[in-house]
Formats: C-alpha cells, structure tokens, sequence
DNA sequence: TAAAATTGTTAGCCTAGGCTAAACTATTTG
DNA sequence: CAAATAGTTTAGCCTAGGCTAACAATTTTA
C-alpha cells in the first residue's frame, strides 16, 4: 500500500482487539455513511411534515423551523428542494402536502424510525435520551438490524 | 404557533402511535443530530489515523484516502484541518502523529465504537453488516445508551 | 543514478445546509 | 377596513466536504 520502507515491527502501542477489516470492505464502511447523510435530512423533513399533516391538519413552514429548531429561511430553501424531488407540493404562502412518493417516504421512515425508538426504550433508555439517539441512529440501522430490533421489541415489551 | 385557522378536528389520516414531543424538546433532537454531524467526520480520521498507527506502524495520506474511499486532496485538506485542531501534527510528504489531543480522541472514539460494533454483534447482527452499521450509529449513541450497551454485552457474550 | 512510479499538495469548482436582513403576503385586530 | 402582526420568500453570505487536474516531492526500480 504505502511506498515507504515499513518501520520494525512490533509497534510500541497497544493494540486494541480487532485488526483492520480489509481495504475495500473498510472504504464501503465510510461510503454507506456518506450515503445516509445525503438522504437523512430529506427523511427528517419528509418524516416530520407527515407528523404534523397527522397530528395537526397541516404542515406550515414556521411549524417545521421551530421544531427543526431552525431559521425559516432555512426552511423555505428546503421545501424547495423537496419540490424539485417530487416529494412535496406547495403554493406560495400556502401549507404543505405530500405527494404519494411523499407520503411513502414518510411511511417508511416513520416505521423505521419507530422501531429505533422502542428498541431503545426496550433496552432501558430513558425516553428522552431514546428520542435523541433514535433521531440520529435511524438513518444508520440496516435492515437486518431493523429486524432483530424488531424481534427484540416483540421479546421484551409487554 | 400558526397564524391560519386550524382545519376542522379529526384528521382523516390514521394517527400512529406516540404524539409529537413539546417543540422546544423535538428542536433539540435535530440540533443533537446536527452537533454530531459536526464532529464526526472528525472523530472517523481520528480514530482511523491512531488504527493505522498501531496496526500499522504509522499513518500515510494514501492509506487513509483508500481506507475512507476518499480522493487524496480530500484527505490533505482534511489533514490541514485536523492540524488546525490541534489532533494532529505532520511535515509535508511525511507520515502522520497525534498530538495528545488527538490521541484522547482517538482512544474514546474507538472505545464507543468498539462498545457498539459489539453490542450489534452480541444481537446476532452478521459481523460486516454489524460494522457497516456501527460505523454510522457510533456517532449518535448517548452515554446512557452506551452504559445499556456495555452492560448487554457483559450479559450476553461468553 | 536517471527514469518511472507513487505519494502528497494546491487550485479551482461544486453542492448541501446553515445564517441574517429585507421584502413581500396573508391574517388578525382596533 | 386600515394598521399591525405573523408568516413566507428571496438575496447574499458562510463553512464543510466532496471532486478533478496540474504540479511537486519522494521512493523505487531499471
Ligand atoms: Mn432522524
Ligand atoms: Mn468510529
Ligand atoms: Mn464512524
Ligand atoms: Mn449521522
């Protein structure tokens, strides 16, 4: 790998359990968390305006800015992004609706993001630490963890 | 919260399970979110430089650049940064050192990720998707979540 | 030891996602 | 129904973190 003369061997600090997994399988590592962090925030905003449509009638952007804890020119900016992904429609000054590839995002994301949360309040988390971790582990849970989560939730909740 | 008159009671849409949280504690999940996303990309060249280092001898920009899937002006830029932080010192065309700084950061982050890359093992998740995942969670598990973690490990690994 | 190969740096470009300030629109109130 | 208030949008700025292309330095090899 390096071009330079390896150093002795033996290096004089300690060496902690695991060895390197290999290069390629190392890189893909980094490159699926780069991944979830181009999407995440899309997942959030989606997630978050199916919640309000839900719980309150309507998804108003002042709404959105306070409970991202945000600038609602932040907002504006992103529901233009989410516009031009076909997620949302919007009229100007007007509330917010999902389109059906909207609605299916925040399904999803919501049901993923459900399951986290009461993995972690099955394991004991107190439930506003659950909430804040579960907010940012989501868009990092695979599917084949997803499920053991899941089975673990049916195991341990009554 | 919205200056508009609320839409008639009783969404039409099915109200899954928990309510929204206050807004003021539902803004401070995201902001939670958003702080680790500050850091960890910081935490990962940390933790990866001090890996190289005990593994291998020493750390090279080449190396991390393969490791992390990354181009190599990516990493130089990235290595100015992390000099300006104070976690790393380097020489131009020379291999890598952390500073103490550095080396503390190192030496956490590899704790916490090693705590949840096992935790997600003992769960039965297979071995590569379990290092995919921890890759990304690492990064937004509380120190409560942790302990839980730590002690499930305890619990159920021979 | 000169040439080739590898490694490292710099410059310039791009997108995402924050912000503030100012302008504009809609709603509520006196 | 006009003025005040609240909500929305736009413009312009900033940083982080990617990239490619060109160049510089080091190391390896013929
Ligand atoms: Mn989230
Ligand atoms: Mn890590
Ligand atoms: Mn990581
Ligand atoms: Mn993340």
């Amino acid at each position: 790998m390096s071009q330079h003369t390896q150093p002795p061997e033996t290096p004089t600090v300690l060496d902690s359990g695991d060895a390197l997994p290999p290069i390629e399988q190392h890189a893909r590592q980094y490159e699926t968390v780069r991944f979830a962090h181009e999407t995440e925030l899309i997942e959030d905003y989606v997630e978050l305006i199916g919640d309000l449509i839900a719980h309150r009638g309507e998804a108003r952007a002042a709404d959105i800015a306070s409970r991202m804890g945000v600038s609602q020119a932040t907002v504006s900016k992103m529901i233009r992004r989410l516009n031009e992904l076909g997620l949302v429609t919007s009229q100007p000054y007007r509330s917010l609706f999902l389109t059906s590839a909207g609605k299916d995002m925040a399904q999803v994301s919501r049901a993923r993001h459900d399951i986290v949360l009461n993995f972690l309040r099955a394991l004991g988390v107190n439930d506003t630490t659950a909430r804040i971790d579960a907010e940012g582990m989501e868009h990092h849970v695979s599917d084949e963890t997803l499920a053991i989560m899941q089975a673990f939730i049916r195991k341990n909740t009554k």
